[in-house]
DNA sequence: TTATACAAACAGAGTGTTCGGTTTGTAAGT
DNA sequence: ACTTACAAACCGAACACTCTGTTTGTATAA
């Protein structure tokens, strides 16, 4: 007996026969399932960690069989190192957005925070944590997934350095209020998977920006 | 990892070095079994991870039969929860050493960093992750370790706020500095996961120092 | 257009292995 | 004697992965 069948739905009765066959391409039906695969891989990662992450959790939380997902990933790790991708492309596509509101080029450390905010206190964080905690025991998937965190560190780097210069601050004073923030922000995140109080951690974030601004009072200002 | 040994280990110091009969106690043998039960978990979760950890290792590790392991701790989890509360002893007892020395009582915001530092950028921190990774998954687990984690969070607030406030420092700025430095210290210890360099950071730390001094100018100092 | 040939996408039962935990039995301490 | 400490064989479940076969898309030739 074939678990749930999602065959049930009848089709409408032809409104418009066309719409009969959506007729997919090889290529279509290939990234779909693809990136099906790779959401319900981190689906299952957030909702019952890399313990409870298994192939067939994954398929069938992607709606196909285990076969199929074993031919879009040939193993467990191809599937991992995936998602950890997919996870960190989200994320720096969250900077790129937030770094390009007249806010963050007006006040770039509050723009600079609530990016990190938004990745770190959301499932990216998490997600990556899972996998980076296996892969500290695991020397293969560290190297897979090092040079996809190495492209987010830089992306992001980068990114925001510019808009703290065109704000006003010198290269140093940027590159120190970049790096304490994202690290104390990083912190509460961590401090955050046990202890849920995001209000908490936002009063200190607004002292800390206080901190900031009085320690780099900026020359000129967009 | 805990390659020193911290347990009171007595071997034969009996009048007799006739070690013929060694005749230790039932309370003995039990206590030093469970020690050497804890140890080989932290020691295994070290090694190999939460996803290595298994309950034969951690029996092969201690020295010991299957059996023996599951009669002083019944279920894996029961001995995941005894390691961890093992870690966070750890943890205060290195917190109350650094505490008394003068050079904290004198200087008490990098005797803070410090005992941060020997927390978070050694075994205790990275074992305790590798538990509270899973335990966010799992309400059971997290329920047991969540009181030994308040314990940690307590003693070593309550112990450094008193050693901040004869330093000179008001309430308010002691809680400040302490919430940023920990999360900070955090936040470090969590890259230094997968990008070893502690010298990078130290020196982010000496200028979060120097920020944290020059904001809170002390009254009087010890 | 239609028939044929092949490749890719997919399904699902089956494989050996390993896990946490149990059972059975023996030695040591009280 | 009786309880505790330990050993080792054992068990069902679950795991990642494989194998066999079916369906669906695509290229080619009549």
């Amino acid at each position: 007996m074939p678990p749930t069948r999602p065959e049930t739905m009848s089709p409408p009765p032809e409104t418009a026969p066309a719409r009969a066959r959506p007729r997919r391409t090889q290529a279509n039906r290939s990234r779909d399932a693809r990136e099906r695969l790779l959401a319900a891989t981190i689906e299952v990662l957030m909702r019952s960690g890399y313990n409870g992450l298994t192939t067939k959790e994954v398929a069938r939380c992607a709606g196909m069989s285990n076969g199929a997902l074993m031919h879009h990933y040939a193993t467990k790790a191809e599937l991992v190192v995936g998602a950890t991708a997919e996870i960190y492309e989200e994320s720096i596509r969250r900077g790129q957005r937030e770094a390009h509101t007249p806010e963050a080029i007006e006040r770039p450390i509050e723009g600079f925070i609530k990016d990190c905010w938004s990745v770190y206190f959301d499932w990216p964080f998490i997600a990556a944590i899972e996998v980076i905690m296996v892969a500290r025991t695991d020397p293969d998937l560290m190297n897979k997934i090092l040079p996809v965190m190495e492209r987010y560190r830089s992306s992001t780097n980068t990114l925001w350095l510019e808009v703290f210069e065109k704000a006003g601050f010198s290269g140093e004073q940027a590159r120190l209020a970049l790096n304490l923030s994202l690290n104390l922000v990083r912190g509460m995140a961590l401090n955050n998977l046990w202890q849920h109080d995001a209000a908490h951690y936002e009063r200190y974030i607004q002292d800390w920006v206080r901190m900031v601004y009085q320690q780099f009072p900026r020359s000129g200002a967009a």
